[in-house]
DNA sequence: GACCTGGGATACCGATCGGTATCGAGTACT
DNA sequence: AGTACTCGATACCGATCGGTATCCCAGGTC
């Protein structure tokens, strides 16, 4: 016979078949059968665990926010780098945590819309305002370290980053190879004025551009 | 007896409705009643203009992109300005656009959103593309007038304005305090190099903040 | 090993909504 | 003015989906 796997699994399951359909075809658009299923399960399994629908987007919502806005503050947690070098690695990173993710930013934005509107849990805003804060503390150190003269405060740099950050995987959205690897870094370099003086070609230089691999999701 | 409206007045009454309640509760969550009946009419208005829900939603982006987007166009095509009160202007203005059309806001995020997923046109992208051309070319004009060295090209400066315009927008809706009004322009002013050098900390100056009107929608 | 309990499966309900067939009032054309 | 036609109103259908009541079986307990 079938063995009853644990509550938590069953959890697990259920949130991540969420995460996968609610991103790809759009949380209205999927049917609580349709995540089930996908999990291996039936819907009476989704409301003994979440109680009802926005209760599963609440709990994924939860689930997902933390682990992917710790990945910026992960991204600016490390002091031991010179402020250009760091300004770079933020800004790889941060890309290349959106471009994997492409089908988690649809849902990330969708989430974002539901707390705007005021439905859903407001994880979402308290989230960020502590992201904005970590932000904030981690720029404002770099900078000190550094001894620089930023151009722009270090809350509204955090703010910047932020906007940036999520507006440039907007735009790859939209068009893949309209946003080069590296041109958050590079703007970031040079809002926290970290770049060289006298060397402005450097930072400005052509990207080799070209690789537009659009595949567009499934 | 009530006279018949001519169509086009139909039709613009219905995009609007539309327009205003789609942006409020989302596309899928509006019944097709409920926006007819917003505009005065019945579904049966709708089918006759748009066909299908679809069709109502297409006809809805084809008709605002084109004047939202041009909003940035506008404030980019007057050459006769200094670059730096230039950028200042051009932030200002974006600034000021999403700042008054927050419901739009959110349906034009939705919107990209379709095109994303491959329903709905792709109108959004087609735009984009106009709008991210123009733009480039503006801002080339413009550098190159007020011949500083900006330290990005302006292909990507372009990428960089409308991101960050979009991300701050977005920063803005999750927490009205957050964003101060002229920031988008004094980040343009710092990326194109338009800073009058030595004065840096005129463009840091922290600005008269505390007025954060945070009337959220309804 | 009989019993209870909890959690997932199953069947079903009611409401909503997109879409359609049809009707009838205005409108334009001659 | 008569006629044909357009276009929005009305009534209705079928499907979908969130939610619920109920059942049934696995696991722990004594």
């Amino acid at each position: 016979m079938r063995r009853r796997p644990p509550r938590d699994e069953v959890r697990r399951a259920l949130l991540d078949a969420a995460a996968e359909l609610f991103a790809r075809g759009g949380i209205d658009a999927t049917s609580l059968d349709d995540v089930a299923r996908a999990a291996g399960f039936t819907k009476g399994a989704v409301y003994s665990n979440f109680g009802s629908k926005d209760g599963l987007v609440d709990a994924l919502a939860e689930d997902r926010i933390s682990a992917y806005l710790d990945l910026g503050l992960a991204a600016v947690s490390d002091v031991a780098v010179p402020l250009e070098q760091q300004a770079r690695d933020l800004g790889d990173r941060l890309s290349a945590a959106a471009e994997e993710q492409r089908d988690w930013h649809l849902l990330f934005l969708e989430l974002w819309q539901r707390a705007v509107r005021g439905e859903g849990s407001q994880a979402f805003r308290e989230r960020r305002r502590d992201l904005h804060g970590a932000v904030t503390a981690a720029i404002a150190e770099h900078v000190d370290a550094a001894g620089v003269a930023a151009p722009l405060p270090a809350e509204e740099l955090a703010t910047v980053l932020m906007a940036l950050s999520n507006g440039l995987a907007i735009e790859r959205h939209a068009d893949p190879g309209s946003v080069a690897d590296d041109l958050l870094g590079r703007v970031l370099v040079v809002l926290m004025g970290a770049a060289p003086p006298g060397r402005p070609a450097d930072v400005a230089r052509e990207q080799t551009r070209g690789e537009a691999q659009s595949s567009v999701d499934q």
